[in-house]
DNA sequence: ATCTTAATTCGGCAAATACCAAATTATTTT
DNA sequence: AAAATAATTTGGTATTTGCCGAATTAAGAT
């Protein structure tokens, strides 16, 4: 992950509808769901939502693929993981006894 | 943490130098470092960085606490697995079987 | 071939964001 | 009290972003 994934990634999460279509697709799971159905759920004007679902697609935290008539939209969730990692790498110099506090709480990290 | 929360989190993420003085700050660990350090360091002006790192404090993601005449900017790292959290909310429904991959990549996000 | 459903692209406007230089506020030193 | 250092605020401009309706492209059904 490069800098710029990173900012991209961030940026694409930082909007109401993105970042409530994403958390969305989250809970859904990996079958994710079809653009329609999303925009009927979030109460977004389909062209609105389409071009939100473009901006988390090309920053890679949402994946596309087409069933039938429809474009399944998913959560990239390794690629979640891999922004984490890029944002807390190298953590006080690498001195893990500096801050296993705050490794602790990424340890403990899980849904719920 | 609050959808309008993370929003915020994620905006001040989602900038250049923003993302590389939160990440400087992660390397450096729970001491931080004052304005001017990390102003140096970066190559930015001061009064840029000063609007940045007064977003990245509103937003929650550092702290600011005074030495002196310097005021000592660090990560707050617990917002960034809070964060991380809300992302991830409710991961496929709950149904932990669906979901395993995705929790054991979150479990292994250590540093480096 | 035509119609229907799914999704995206386009055009245009209003609001938010980033940057820098200069001025201001806050704290410590002399 | 005056000077010096640290940091923030202000003002002005250019760029970017979000939203919607209308038109367009894509795939499947009749």
């Amino acid at each position: 992950m490069e800098q710029g994934n990173a900012i991209e990634a961030f940026a694409a999460l930082a909007q109401p509808t993105r970042l409530a279509a994403f958390r969305l697709l989250v809970r859904v799971g990996p079958k994710g769901l079809p653009a329609l159905e999303i925009s009927r759920q979030l109460g977004t004007k389909p062209s609105t939502l389409s071009g939100h679902l473009a901006i988390l697609k090309r920053a890679g935290v949402l994946t596309a693929t087409r069933h039938q008539r429809e474009i399944h939209y998913a959560t990239n969730l390794s690629r979640v993981n891999a922004l984490v990692q890029f944002l807390i790498a190298d953590c006080c110099g690498g001195q893990i006894e500096n801050c296993s506090e705050i490794v602790a709480l990424l340890d403990s990290a899980e849904p719920q």
